[in-house]
This record gives structure tokens, C-alpha cells and sequence, in this order.
DNA sequence: TAGATTGTTAATCGATTAACAATC
DNA sequence: TAGATTGTTAATCGATTAACAATC
């Protein structure tokens, strides 16, 4: 008990960010930065970062910045990248099959197990070396595998009773590419990537231009 | 000139939530919902419901609250779903295909006109009727067909250049894919699906969910 | 009419920004 | 040491929630 004072989720979505452009800065051999340097790089502002950051702990040094690699590091053991996850794909269509494919993924620890589907056209093929089996053996390979994060690319009609077997499963982490909200026990994260609503986002903005040039 | 005072981005981003539980709702030829009704249904508190939709207008009624048809309506013409949007994809892998075949965009009035590969093995296939064409051609083809919309499916390396090629050729609205920033002109309207960035907050979410069962 | 529920104003809460003492 | 830049507190800003008069 005693966790102390909460994250807010303004604050964790930005850290995948500072790590990737702390990435960028250590591809190119840079070994220092400053939380001004990093605003010109992200677009917030020092001060957030500073205090994004403090969250955390006092990665930095006063009259110095902070360290290129030392923060990576930490920002990456903070988002948890630092172990291996095993991960499933329900739904082996186009949407799955990208997300298995991605290369960077398993490069920051989410190993692709296998991915499953109800269409026998699909089964037993094989990805490069990732099998696509029968939706019907999705539970048993999850216990068996103790599968950490399943993701949910199915046509939305079946994403419920997908996420209950997950859940029913063992699964604590899901990630969600259809067009609903899932309903799962408190204990169980979901992270959803609703195209749809990004979508209709960028339609509302552009909507929005146009009716400004308008003027 | 004097656009009235701005709408927030976080009122702006719960809308297309609003609008696919209301189309639930027509499905389920409900007439009638009240803000407390709704609220249910999507997790956000009455009061902020009310709060949103009045930025737009005053759509309920008191003693009654929404008419279902009548608020998606709105709804749909204040997201600009009530026009036609010429939409390319650029990139022709496993993304960019799942994109192109997605029904939903082309039933809210998005039109996938075409989709680009640098890929010879590639290029000169259809899936279903929208053909994979040399990315070469990009240019001409926006400028000829006057496309509204592109879509952004390539690999991280090219995804600037592209986006540069876009704008030349006159989109005023871009849909990245690519796990980078994209700079580009004030006047273009950019929306970001960065996949990494959600996985990792998944796994952030998850960590800190696996560090406090342990307690 | 009485009951229900909106639209809207006021109060609260939380997140961002500014400022600066601490310190490398 | 002097200059730079953090960590952190205080001030500001904006978003959410509460409350209630208006009104269907």
C-alpha cells in the first residue's frame, strides 16, 4: 500500500516521446542536453519537461542538463522497457499482420508469440516465424505461455468476447485496435488505438481550415 | 475574421465518441437520451457532456434532453463527415492495406482514391478497386484529382519527404503513421497515430500495474 | 401543472508556466 | 569563481464539476 502521489496520464503520455527523441539524440552521439534544447525538440516547454521529469526523480545536474544516455535509460526502465513482454495478435488480418511485422516493437522487448484467427484460409501459415493458429486454442496458448499483453485487431462485432477470454485467460495488458470500449475487470490496463475517432479528428480540423481560409 | 473563442482540443477529441455511441443508439432506434443517459454510456461526467455540446449550440431540450437522430446529425456536420474527402495512402504494406480496406472510413464520406508504393512488385496491383500506383506519380495525381487527404504508411526514413510532397502538391490534411514529427507548413492540418507511443504507455500502465499488486 | 432535464454561471480542481534559489 | 541550468515553489491558466434558474 502507499503508492505515492499518481502520475497524471498528461504526463505519462509524453515520456514514450522523450524517449524516442532521446533515441534520436543517441544515434547521432549526443551526449548531453538541456531541458531547453529538449522544447525545442518536442514543443513543450522546459519548465513542463523539468517537472515532467521530477516526477520521477532528479535525472539532471544544475549548470549541466542532463546526460543523453542516462536519461534514455531511465525513461525507458520508468516505461517498463526494460524487460520482455510476451504479446499476442487476435486477429491475423492486414491491421495484425502490420502490427506483428513491426520491427521496432520487438526491438524495445514486446516478443510476438503468435497470432490467431478464425479463418482456416490463414491458419498454420507462418509470418516469417510467427505461426497464425486457431482462435479456438487462444486460451490454452495464453496459460500455457503466460502471455503478458494481448492485442485485439478483430472486426469490432467479436472485441468484447475476444477480451473476455483474454481476461478469463490471465492477460493484464490489452491493446485495443477496435472501434469500441472494452468493459474488463479494474485489474486489467487496456490502451486503445481508435482509428476512427483519430480520424474524425483530423476531419473536424480540417473542416475548421477550410472554413477559415473562408474568411 | 474573428473566429469565436476556440474550442478546446480536449472537448474536440471526445466528440467522435459522442458520435459513435449516438449511431449505436439510431441503430438501436432509440429516440431519446439525456446527458445522465449518455453519460453512462461513455464515462464522462453529464456536466461535461452538456459542457461540450454547447460549444456547438444548444441541441437538447429541457425537461427532454437529445433527440438521437437529430444531435448524430449535428454532430456528423460539426466533425465535416457530411462531405466527400479524396483520400490517398502512401505506403502500400500491411498498414496501408488494412487502411485502404477498411469500410468505415469509406461509408463516412472518406474516398480512398489511390495508394503509392515504391514497391515495383507492388505497383500496378488493385485491391478490390482502389489501385497500388508508382510513387513517382504522386504529385501529378494530387494535383490532377484534387486530393483532400493523405495518408502517411511509410517506413519513419521517408515519412518527412513525403509529407514535403504532399504539401507542394496542395493537401491541407495529413494522417502520419510514421513515428516522427512531421514539420510542415502552418496551413496543413497534421494528425499523429504513433503506435509506439501507445504501446509504450501500455506498458508504462502495465508495470506500474504489476508493481502494485505486489504490495 | 409537476417533473425532468437542459443551458449556463460559479466554484473547484488540476495542469502548465513562471520565477528563482540551489548547486554543479 | 562565474555561468549555466536544474529542481522546486508559487502564480496563472484552463478544464472539469457543481449548482440551479430557465423552460420544455
Amino acid at each position: 500500500m502507499g503508492k505515492k502521489s499518481k502520475v497524471s496520464m498528461a504526463v505519462i503520455r509524453r515520456l514514450p516521446k522523450y524517449y524516442r527523441y532521446l533515441g534520436e539524440l543517441l544515434d547521432r552521439d549526443i551526449k548531453r542536453i538541456s531541458s531547453q534544447q529538449l522544447s525545442e525538440l518536442t514543443g513543450f516547454t522546459a519548465s513542463q519537461i523539468r517537472q515532467d521529469l521530477n516526477n520521477f526523480g532528479g535525472f539532471g545536474q544544475q549548470g549541466y542538463g542532463y546526460n543523453v544516455e542516462e536519461l534514455h535509460k531511465q525513461l525507458g526502465k520508468i516505461l517498463g522497457l526494460q524487460k520482455t513482454y510476451k504479446t499476442i495478435i487476435v486477429g491475423a488480418g492486414n491491421l495484425g499482420q502490420a502490427i506483428a511485422h513491426y520491427r521496432g516493437f520487438q526491438r524495445e522487448g514486446f516478443k510476438m508469440l503468435a497470432l490467431f484467427d478464425i479463418n482456416p484460409r490463414l491458419i498454420g501459415l507462418k509470418l516469417w516465424d510467427i505461426e497464425i493458429k486457431d482462435v479456438e486454442t487462444l486460451e490454452d496458448f495464453i496459460k500455457e505461455n503466460e502471455v503478458d499483453i494481448g492485442v485485439i485487431c478483430t472486426p469490432k462485432e467479436v472485441s468484447q468476447e475476444i477480451a473476455d477470454k483474454l481476461v478469463k485467460s490471465g492477460i493484464k495488458a490489452i491493446w485495443n485496435f477496435a472501434p469500441t470500449d472494452l468493459k474488463v475487470s479494474k485489474d486489467v490496463v487496456v490502451e486503445n488505438v481508435h482509428l476512427n475517432e483519430s480520424l474524425f479528428t483530423l476531419s473536424y480540423l480540417l473542416k475548421e481550415k477550410l472554413k477559415k481560409d473562408e474568411e
